[in-house]
DNA sequence: AAGAAATGCAACCGCATAGTT
DNA sequence: AAACTATGCGGTTGCATTTCT
């Protein structure tokens, strides 16, 4: 079946907007209100396309709308954000309030992206060092001086490439949130969890990387969407004893794939592949193990240990 | 001052998906 | 259930503006 264009293209309006043409929009949409974008189109008098017309409104002329001047905060919360949704720029301008998709996408593009960029490039020479460190360590049969290394630097893994640090990140974000919700935590309508055991000293500490962003309950549950396929009983180790919480964080499949389309081995969180620690050992054993012992370390803010 | 290159941003395009018939 | 429509989303393009040479 060839699929119908979303409106004619021959002789429709294309480019930049008028005035005039704002303006009729602006009163059409007064008056009835957003959405069938095609009868907007048509019984406004605009000579444009309902997705020309769509966009305009919502980029540009819905009332609330904010132009440009992106503050220290609101780049922070997009860089927060980026990291833990991806390129999920409707998710992220969701949390910016009168800022579009569009306009946090191209501010993406051409500001931090550059600024990733060039903290990518530091980062990557610390790797490399890094990596000859664990390679010496490994070499000469000492390991706790590239535990050090990993954790004076938890945040370079992989970093030669944006990526991996920001799927780093979201994996340690997003298994934070499945940890609290499988320990009986609740979330409240201001993206507050509470514990069973009642909200004392310790539970607030490490709420901060939730409530830093500024979610909801929805939005926690949409980024946790599959946390039910970390339950005790749902997985099963890599051979390698790797683990992945959503084989490797696709921006889509991450957010859109149903539990069933996440196979065991994409449940769990790809921890630190290149050490071994006495603990995997363990987890060879009890591959379940060292899911559990790494919640519940995030639960009580004691990664580390 | 003029042309070239770089940059920023508005708009377009194609695909995905939810909803409707 | 299938066909179709409407809408939303993310990637890309193209143009206007700014900066550089």
């Amino acid at each position: 079946m060839v699929r119908r264009p979303c409106c004619e293209k021959e002789g429709m309006n294309k480019g930049a907007w008028s005035a005039e043409e704002d303006e009729i929009l602006i009163n059409y949409v007064q008056i009835h209100g957003e959405g069938k974008w095609r009868s907007v189109a048509h019984n406004a008098g605009l000579n444009r396309c309902a997705k020309s017309c769509r966009l305009r409104w919502l980029n540009y002329l819905r009332p609330g709308i904010k132009r440009g001047g992106i503050t220290k905060d609101e780049e922070d919360l997009i860089i927060r954000l980026h990291r833990l949704l991806g390129n999920r720029w409707a998710l992220i301008a969701g949390r910016l309030p009168g800022r579009t998709d569009n306009e946090i996408k191209n501010y993406w593009k051409t500001i931090l992206a550059k600024k990733c960029e060039s903290f990518s490039l530091q980062s990557c020479a610390r790797k490399s060092n890094r990596e000859e460190e664990v390679l010496h360590c490994r070499n000469h049969g000492s390991k706790n001086n590239s535990d050090q290394v990993i954790a004076d630097q938890p945040s370079v893994a992989g970093v030669c490439g944006i990526p991996n640090l920001i799927q780093e990140e979201k994996h340690c974000l997003v298994e934070k949130s499945i940890g609290l919700i499988s320990n009986g935590c609740s979330i409240d309508n201001h993206g507050m969890f509470s514990s069973p055991l009642g909200r004392d000293e310790g539970d607030e500490g490490h709420l901060s990387f939730l409530t830093s962003i500024d979610v909801d309950k929805d939005f926690i549950m949409e980024v946790a969407g599959s946390e039910t396929q970390l339950l005790p009983g749902n997985e099963t180790a890599h051979e390698d004893n790797s683990y992945d919480i959503f084989g490797g964080f696709d921006n889509k499949t991450a957010m859109s794939s149903s539990p069933s389309d996440i196979t065991s081995d994409d449940q769990v969180v790809e921890i630190e592949t290149e050490t071994e620690t006495e603990t995997e050992v363990m987890c060879d054993q009890q591959p379940w193990l060292h899911v559990e012992l790494k919640k519940l370390a995030s639960f009580l803010d004691l990664e580390d240990e």
